[in-house]
Parts: C-alpha cells; sequence; structure tokens
DNA sequence: GCCTCACTGTACAAGTTGCTCAGTAATTTC
DNA sequence: GAAATTACTGAGCAACTTGTACAGTGAGGC
C-alpha cells in the first residue's frame, strides 16, 4: 500500500496486479488532472503548463479519446442548480416475466430518473432519481412505482455528498500500473 | 403529462410547479443539448448552430456556468476504459460514535470509492466502487470493511447499466418551467 | 546496426476568441 | 406615455489557437 496527498485527502494505492485496460502513464494522469482542475484551456496551455511539445499534447489526449477513456468533454449539468435538489435511490424489484429492458424503456421516459443499473443481491434495479423537494420526490417515486413491470420498490434518500462522484484518484492509481 | 420522442427514448415530462432553481429557456436548454452532443465545438459554431448571434451564446454560458447549472467542462473518464470494469454499490453501517465525517474521509481515500452519499433508511452510507474484475472488486471491499468505524457492509453489483448517467432529460423538462 | 515509435520544434494558413460598440426590440418602472 | 432596463444583433479588430505538415532526435526491440 502507498499513499499519497493531494487537495487536502490523502489517497492509498494499493499496486494493481496487471494491465487489463488501458495503459495510461504518469502524463496522461498529469493531462487529465490539468484538464479535469481547469477544463477550458487548450492543448497549447496544456502542452506549456505540462512543458511537453503540443503535438504530444494533442497525440495523447486523441488516444485517450479514441481508447475511451476519455468518454468526452461535454457540459456536466447540477440538477441541483436546476431546482432538483434532492437525490434518492431506489432500489426495484420487477416481475419475473418480461424481463429487465422493457421496465429499463419506461424508467428512461422519466427525466428525473438519471440512471439506471440492474444489479445482484434482493433487488433487481437500482436507480438514482433525483427531485424538487421531499415532497416532489414522491411525485417521482410514484411515476417509478407506477412503470408496468415494477412490483416492489424501497428508496433511500441521499443526505449529503461527502464525496461526489469523481474519476481522479482512479486515473492516478492506473497511472501506477 | 407530455411525451416527447428524441434520441430513441420517449420522454414523459410532468409539468414542475413553481421554480425554486435556475430558470432555463428553451435556448439555454438547446445549448446544453448541442454542447453534449458536441462538446468540442466553439461558441461560434455554437451560434451559428443555434441561429443566434455569437454574443448571446457567450452570455448564456457565462450566465449557465455562474449559476451552477454547468459545473464544468471537465473530461468524461470512463473507468471500464481504464481496466475498472465492475461497478458495484456498498451500503454501509457505521458505529454510531465518531459519525460520518471521519469515515467519509477514509473512504476517500480509496481511489476505487467513487462516489459516497449518507443516506436514510437502513443503512448510513452508500458508495459506489470499481474493480478490475469480481475478484479486484472483493480487495476493494475489504478496504472498505476494513475503514474504521465500518460495522457492517452489504454490497450489489451492477450487471448493466441501461441508462447511463444523464441531465439532458432533466435539462429539457426544466426549460419548460 | 537498423527499424520503429514517441517526442520535439518549427512553420504557416485559417479559424476562433475576447472585447468593444452602436443599434434595436421588448419589458418594466415611474 | 416617457424613460430606463434588459437581452439580443451584427460588426470590427488584435491576439491567440488550431490543424496540419515536416525534419530531426533519442530510446528500445530485434
Amino acid at each position: 500500500m502507498y499513499s499519497e496527498a493531494c487537495n487536502g485527502w490523502t489517497y492509498l494505492y494499493t499496486l494493481p496486479r496487471e494491465c487489463e485496460g488501458e495503459m495510461i502513464d504518469d502524463l496522461d494522469a498529469r493531462l487529465i488532472g490539468l484538464l479535469t482542475a481547469e477544463p477550458r484551456i487548450g492543448v497549447l496551455e496544456c502542452s506549456r503548463r505540462l512543458d511537453v511539445a503540443r503535438g504530444t499534447v494533442q497525440a495523447r489526449l486523441d488516444r485517450l479519446q479514441e481508447h475511451g477513456v476519455i468518454r468526452g468533454f461535454g457540459p456536466e449539468v447540477d440538477p441541483a442548480a436546476l431546482g432538483y435538489q434532492v437525490t434518492a435511490f431506489v432500489t426495484l424489484e420487477i416481475r419475473q416475466a418480461g424481463g429487465h429492458d422493457p421496465v429499463a424503456a419506461r424508467l428512461a421516459a422519466i427525466p428525473e430518473v438519471i440512471e439506471v443499473h440492474t444489479i445482484t443481491g434482493g433487488g433487481d434495479m437500482l436507480c438514482r432519481i433525483v427531485g424538487r423537494e421531499n415532497q416532489d420526490l414522491q411525485r417521482v417515486i410514484d411515476l417509478v412505482v407506477d412503470v408496468e413491470g415494477v412490483q416492489r420498490t424501497s428508496t433511500v434518500i441521499a443526505l449529503a455528498t461527502p464525496v461526489p462522484q469523481r474519476t481522479l484518484p482512479l486515473v492516478r492509481a492506473a497511472a501506477r500500473s
């Protein structure tokens, strides 16, 4: 195990066994880190900050995107800023007959359903949903419950988010491979 | 209720009651949609596509960022492409004494812990974690279980993701306010 | 020793950005 | 009803960035 301090957190790195995914080196990780911190800087500025040639940054970026490591640079929208201030996770049990797909399609029709997974264990599906406030969340849950094929649901509300979604530590960990 | 077809999905819109969050209009929604579809196009190209003046796009973008609706344009990293192909959700029960924060800080030290929420209901916290394969996931779960203050965990593995994280439908819904 | 590969540094045309300014149309305020 | 406010348009301009190409360098594999 290996530890490193960064941004006020201390990261524990466990050295990975082998390389199943894309090979990432330190420069890639620094590039991703830089773009995460200051997304709107261009290729030229990156090359200056990382102290490499512009072509190198361009090539790395192209490769990372081509290999799917960087999926894109889309705008990150904050549902809370749009007025959807409550997040919840709903576990669904669905009817055996019919399977997951029709249910998933109907869930996808609800804008407040932000993410759907099929899962192992007691439930069959896990959704992340948002609502304007607790009462509005009830409306959304009702929409989910009413989806054809859904038999039972159980909801937990997210009260706080001490670690918002992040991938940077993972990138750094992968770069140590 | 109102429905609309887009990208192969049909969205059900429920007309929202009031406006708690930021006011978003149709142009904002189209701008966000455009940038989501083709993130690397510039302001000028946006203005051409949306058929408005460049200054307008610039002003809208500034406003959306200032108000936090658009959090940023960071690179979206795909853990799977880095070799972390398994995602799981871990529900934690933690010791009463000490509270959530120290546990959250220790969880944040594990790179494979991608997201942490405190929650209502049976558990106390919900984490999203990733691992290279199922066996590697066990390693990560063990790291989580070993966190001081964690008493019990229960894990569900994500088998498939019929609806990957998305906010576009929400943006469109909010634009109808 | 030779080949391949990734990186460097340079160059140039074409395009984009940041900024400013004057004009217009719709809405609010007094 | 007049004045003020706000958001948008369209134009201009200097500074900068991008896409692309090309020759040179150094490291590693065979």
